[in-house]
DNA sequence: CATGAATGAGTATTCATTCAT
DNA sequence: CATGAATGAATACTCATTCAT
């Protein structure tokens, strides 16, 4: 049952490294990925030393944080799908609780590719699953009316994908609506039946973004 | 005649500084903003120290690099809305077009704030001035009936915020058509009369944005 | 009876100590005295912790290594003198199964001295004694005639030093008897009588390199 | 003629590389390769970063110490056998001069293979021409009739590689003459026609040993 | 003026050793 | 006692910036 590289480790052993996985969302979240990592460690309260003995390298740190990130992401919207009355609801919901969703879409597919991440394969497994559980909730909430039907998954990932990147806070009046009124600015787009011209090109289905 | 600081130079000196300010764009937008200073001098053709006459420190690049941009994106915008027949085909075209402004808003407006830039006037004056082009562009289209009317400057400055964030390349097959259809369906959000909730909050308005 | 700070182990604690003497030998005749502690620790099965409450640090590890070594070689050369017919072949014998002085003179006379052994009166003991055999076994063989007369204890050891490195194995097919003509084209140094000029300076006896 | 990326170097710059090279030469023989950097620099009389702009990385500066020792010890050598009236005295000569080459053999041929030089072929060249010269003298002394003629320039390497590393200098009355006499020992070695039984194997040549 | 050399502060990473479990 | 986690000092290497040529 130790077997677990992560499960089987001695409790204070195992503290640490959830400290040290929340430190460095924290400072990724707000430095980008090259915040020092003795920064990381000072916010998780370990030495450095520490860090390096869980983590190897910096990489394997972001690693550590991405998967963390597509797991709790998962787990949201599997609850998004399983509580909201509708397929609509569930998507919206998951859109506006994803701030782990963001961290995890600001690690990996910021556009600078600042830092391309070794292919891992469980994380590869946990993004195919997102995928899955979007690509069902899209084609329920197309079923329901409530979603444009010359779309696919694809599109609406793109879309949440520029839109999970913090919209700028400039000032702080304005700060907290202008996100939200982004959001619902764009899913008035993804909701009307398309009023204009046609969408250029083929519906971009799962399989188109995922390998 | 010899004033301005940048008019001002040597035929060769003024070349120079052509040719960092092109570098430093260039690179700022594969790599982010904390490109090492001797890529840019070499992509430029330079020596490192010929880059640091030009321009004291790394921050006055990324301004330079920024009025520049600012400049060239309020060109843009004012030649769209002069040839355009519609005002929303001038906000449509501006947006399509705006590598520049991509790049500005990379360098100015990243949410991980990595660099703060120093308050310039002369940028904030051009800043202004293109703000209050796409301020009338936006009342325009609005009396045109082509925008939804419960918007404002700074909705539409915040959308396109995001949308001018590249779009993240995924698959080659479908790299090319992801990027117009995100646009075409986020401007769809624009564009519809408001067909569900209503936004949250007031409209923000260009004041609202603005410094 | 449990005085000994060796000999009063429990048995597994015996054990483990004499794993991790094994383990440093053999590491340390690979990649020299500075390999990581924790290797070591690996190579026996044991933990560092382990390791560190066997041998308070580094030092007394090398030293526990060296003692070990000059034991076993101090056990070889009486075996060679018991067993050779000639003093002579005693020398050869000795030389050429010396595996442990090897380690031992690599450890203790590397001659960029990376690691000053502190002194240690039960390896010093242990050193004398393999000098002293070394001695009679020298003008064993002069007297048979098959060692040079200009040259004593301390010249032999010299050159055994020198040879006891290990001669560096170039190409596969070289490698194995290029070692053996190396030893026995010195080997014919010290036999032959000197055929050119005479040696500089006086021979160097037991004592001259005995502290 | 500023072509050479050594030679086509600024006054100041070149001096200083120079300086780092002779400091490196210096600690390596006394510490072995893997001396602090900062200790070069240091002894150098530069910044650490100077040392890293000249050699990016302590392989490279290991490189370069490698090459100028080869090259050094080539010119001694052909010195010695222009200079010598027999080639018996040219090789004892060149022996007894090579503090160039001893550095060398510890870099390059350290038996516990710490570094790994990568091939590099400026090197092998040097390399090759010293064991030119070598094969040359070596077949002269034979035709003198000053060398054994069971050996060949393969063998002779050998125990001069071996001879090479610094004879241990254990005590100070005697540490000056043991050299010496292991020296003398030796070289009787090879001048002996072979005393004894014959060496095992085949004489080793030029080509055994060099790639 | 242009150049590229020199500098050193800032960071990543390793490893000997101590200490809680 | 054995274990392996935690610590931090030591060291390699990078890059912004200054300055001599």
């Amino acid at each position: 049952m130790t077997a677990d590289p992560v499960t089987g480790l001695r409790a204070d052993a195992r503290r640490n490294r959830d400290q040290i996985l929340a430190a460095a969302k924290q400072w990724f979240a707000v430095q980008g990925p090259d915040v020092p990592m003795e920064e990381i460690a000072r916010a998780a309260g370990v030495g450095i030393g520490t860090l390096y003995r869980r983590f190897p390298d910096r990489e394997a740190l972001i690693q550590a944080v991405a998967r963390d990130s597509f797991e709790k992401a998962l787990a949201e919207a599997r609850a998004a799908v399983a509580e909201e009355p509708t397929a609509w609801e569930a998507l919206v919901r998951f859109l506006h609780q994803s701030q782990e969703l963001r961290l995890t879409m600001q690690l990996a597919m910021t556009s600078p590719p600042r830092i391309v991440l070794r292919d891992d394969e469980e994380r590869n497994e946990l993004r195919r699953a997102l995928i899955e559980v979007l690509d069902t909730v899209v084609h329920a909430a197309q079923a329901e009316g409530t979603l444009r039907g010359d779309i696919d998954t694809g599109d609406v990932a793109m879309v949440f994908a520029l839109l999970v990147r913090q919209v700028p806070k400039t000032h702080d009046t304005v700060a907290g609506l202008a996100a939200e009124r982004c959001m619902a600015l764009i899913l008035d787009g993804l909701r009307a039946p398309s009023s204009g011209a046609p969408l250029p090109g083929q519906p971009i289905t799962a399989e188109d973004i995922g390998p």
